[in-house]
DNA sequence: CCGGTATGTATACACCGTCCACAATCCTTA
DNA sequence: TAAGGATTGTGGACGGTGTATACATACCGG
């Protein structure tokens, strides 16, 4: 079961050049494959041919070096979001933009879910808390964090009028909570052996759970 | 930060007398305080006044002992439901009694992960098949699991005529998506400094979204 | 009563996170 | 340009974990 260090080159030099960033990949990684139960300290300093120790001088403990993966796991997935935002036509009406918005967060959400539990489970199943901070390292090119990518939907279905004022706040909340559930449920509730195209149609109706009853 | 073991009083018998049930007890009141994490072999084999290994004749390996934590977490949770619903009167119209099981269901889930954080982290932090096996050990007093107990709510709804027929399948998995990313949200995510009123007022609006949208 | 089988013990290994003292390198400043 | 402090990586150690293997004790059915 334990991970055959890949044994790099033995460096030449006694420092190191980047040692930060190179942990902090081998730890991505790692989440990648396994989960953050899988980003060990020990492991990710071998892979950067360097002693366990070292790690001290860029991360204060595990629990240090597994936020930063974690920022960077809600990073792509801001990336993810933003690129599936990307795709959208303004269109005629902007209400169904609004509508159409809010769904591509949803289906970059359960998709990224799907291509990369590891690092899904690395996000969102370590404490810390998640979105409220305002931390660059955990956002997309727009600078926004998938939390607040989310509040940018929603506001377009304020504006839209799709949306009334008063069941605005904390509307990302309940948004959430439905897209999150269901991708938690898929990766390793009782909906894991359902196929592709069944996993798809489960989430159609919910993101229409959604939109309806928002 | 370790656990200061309780020193029993040096069991007299070379036998313990039951201790399956006892490292379970002890697993389970680790992973009460601390989740899933906390539940560590040789802490039970402390408590339990016993050498580590003497746990391996009971489960095959710390993951074993774990499930079997997860197991009675479930069961508790299913008592929850059960109790919740039990205070329920038939009422005049079958379609509020109907509606008024599903948000028991709902309100014991959240209620659960709010009193029992370390508990219910475990129930559902764990891979494992949660729901689908059909396992006594997880189940109330009626014999049926938390997602059971959501389906015979859901079937009420449409013995009452509330969900049409063509809504009715895979309904569990949009209502439990729902109730559990908020359970997960307010746990461990941005709504964890919510007051109690506060999150009331998000899991009413939840609840309500489910009834309208499912 | 005796022997097999279930249960708990002893010892040991590999791995982990982390602390401490030390060595090599770099960078500023005199 | 030489010196010396600050950074960064090394070496060794400690206590913790899960688990394997061999042994000791107690129970129970013939």
């Amino acid at each position: 079961m334990a991970q055959a260090a890949v044994q790099l080159p033995a460096r030449s030099t006694y420092r190191h050049g980047d040692l930060r960033r190179a942990l902090l990949d081998a730890g991505i990684e790692l989440a990648r494959r396994g989960g953050p139960d899988a980003v060990v300290l020990r492991e990710a300093t071998r892979r950067a041919g360097v002693v366990p120790n070292a790690a001290y001088r860029h991360f204060a403990s595990r629990q240090d070096l597994l936020q930063a993966v974690r920022a960077a796991a809600l990073s792509a997935l801001a990336v993810a979001m933003e690129r599936e935002l990307a795709r959208l036509r303004p269109g005629a009406h902007p209400a169904d933009h609004a509508r159409a918005s809010l769904r591509a967060i949803g289906v970059a959400y359960l998709r990224f879910a799907r291509n990369e539990p590891g690092l899904f489970r690395t996000a969102f199943a370590v404490p810390g808390d998640p979105e409220t901070t305002v931390n660059s390292a955990m956002a997309g090119k727009t600078g926004l964090n998938p939390f607040q990518l989310l509040g940018v939907a929603l506001d377009r279905l304020l504006a839209a009028g799709v949306l009334t004022a008063d069941r605005r706040p904390g509307a990302e909340y309940l948004a959430w909570s439905a897209v999150h559930g269901l991708a938690m449920l898929v990766l390793e509730g009782p909906l894991r052996r359902l196929t592709r195209t069944q996993a798809r149609g489960i989430e159609q109706r919910l993101l229409a759970m959604v939109e309806n009853g928002l």
